[in-house]
DNA sequence: TATTGACTGAAATTTATTTTTCATAAATGT
DNA sequence: ACATTTATGAAAAATAAATTTCAGTCAATA
């Protein structure tokens, strides 16, 4: 139920100043409650025990639970100027066109979320050839993590990929030194196993990079990074899109400022594995 | 000034927990900044100081002042979704975004070359209880092989995923029967042997599911269903978004399609889950 | 290894906000 | 016109929130 159809409710029973503070919530509606309860009283010129006497009798426990909803009703709203947007265009296309159109739009929001120097900043630490890259990621996720393994593997050396068999994840640990980045790839249905991963690892001041959703993943308190890409797209599954893209921007872009050991690594690649699979076109 | 703007360009001189905060704030912005400083601590997992010395730092005279600013964008953007629109674009020119926005525009045109009708021809083989599904990638493209593997065995038995070795794979090819569908991912640099899998799956009446680049891996000849994502950035990597996206298209649409055995599958699953790891928050 | 300087959060302090109490005023019914 | 109910705001109390202080920690540098 929101504010407004509560106010309406209420209203005929309405004493004169709620009547005053009901016009002046509706008038600037709902911005006009979200200011501290004695500039509205200012406003709507009525004295805040009054506030406090309305919102009680409109059913809601007091001025704070009032504001909470109204951001919850703020928030809500928020998706229609995108979301509606893509809702009304998903109509004229299939699913897949819809589905699609969605990711875009994700894709779009995670480059307001993830700040250029941040970007810039992991960039460097994966680039930095003193330091090892450890990577690993959750049930799914793991292969976004797997997608920067392989490829940061053909620009530089050092990259190692945890095994999903937490029984070897210590060995790992023993190899971590000071400074080593730690990868983590860990979206809602968060594991526990790997917070505590991500702990153990940071004691030992490993910088741990976290790509996470929105709802932040306990890891968060032990990471030096933290890169909150969108996941929702309001389907049954989440969508990891938007994740693959900044993986594969930070891999591409380590890999265009190492080009030359990339390019060299890459042939040395190609070289050993014609002779043991004999391999591609 | 947005705040958004203030926090990109105190970016650079930002420490660790300020840059949790950061993203904490972006990540769900505006709306994160608008609840109490506590509460906001506790999110980011920092202490309320940390928050009161990062508001200092970008300029602003303390929480309330950042909250009011808050609330004057929200009205602002509120009265024109154009101008928000406007500067949000205006910004550009980081590689990140850059990225992001040609990875974008790929899976715009991902929905241009694939169609409704074979989109839903594909849905309907892999929902298909009858037929056994069998999936593998290259070396890379893997991930995405596994994506559709993991989601699609919550919605369905027999499912199976391909080893990465090649000398197993004759056992697969006996379990495979008429019918069944062998999900390929191969992108360039296409690997012979997948092709010859392809092949050889194909002889046995299998319907060969590809999903390849517009050069069309080898495999195609074999394949019942060829859908040709782009991929191609114009970067030293190919970007395998879109081929990402549209598998997590297919899945989705399977899970909705079936979600009654999809939901039964999840719950069991987790109770076995639990027994063995303890497990996820 | 010791020293310095920067960063951080716990606790204390300050500030503000909200709610309650209570006295007064207005309205309504007798 | 009087009594009674109801509504209202001033002031106090209670609560919550934000800020400052300070001491411990950690990494960097000598």
């Amino acid at each position: 139920m929101t504010l407004r159809a509560r106010i309406e409710t209420a209203s005929p029973g309405l004493t004169q100043s709620e009547r005053k503070l009901a016009t002046a919530l509706l008038s600037d509606y709902p911005y006009a409650g979200l200011i501290s309860i004695q500039e509205l009283a200012a406003r709507a010129e009525v004295s805040p025990p009054s506030i406090t006497r309305f919102v009680t009798k409109i059913g809601l426990s007091g001025y704070s639970e009032m504001q909470k909803q109204l951001l919850a009703e703020l928030r809500a709203g928020d998706q229609s100027p995108v979301d509606i947007h893509a809702a009304s265009q998903r109509i004229q296309g299939g699913y897949l066109e819809g589905f699609l159109r969605r990711a875009a739009v994700q894709m779009k929001s995670a480059g307001e979320i993830v700040t250029e120097g941040q970007f810039n900043r992991i960039c460097e630490l994966l680039a930095d050839p003193k330091r090892s890259i450890f990577a690993v990621g959750g049930r799914i996720s793991d292969t976004i993590a797997q997608h920067l393994s392989f490829h940061l593997r053909q620009s530089r050396e050092a990259v190692y990929h945890l095994s999903r068999d937490p029984e070897v994840w210590p060995e790992y640990l023993l190899r971590m030194k000071p400074g080593d980045v730690f990868f983590l790839v860990d979206f809602r249905r968060y594991q526990k196993n790997l917070g505590q991963l991500a702990e153990q690892a940071s004691a030992q001041r490993v910088l741990v990079v976290l790509i996470t959703d929105k709802w932040l993943s306990p890891a968060t308190r032990h990471a030096a990074e933290v890169l909150a890409v969108p996941i929702d797209t309001g389907t049954v599954w989440d969508s990891y899109t938007a994740a693959l893209a900044v993986t594969e921007a930070l891999v591409t872009r380590v890999a265009e400022q190492t080009w030359d050991k990339t390019r060299a690594r890459i042939e040395a690649w190609d070289a050993v594995r014609k002779k043991h699979y004999e391999g591609e076109t």
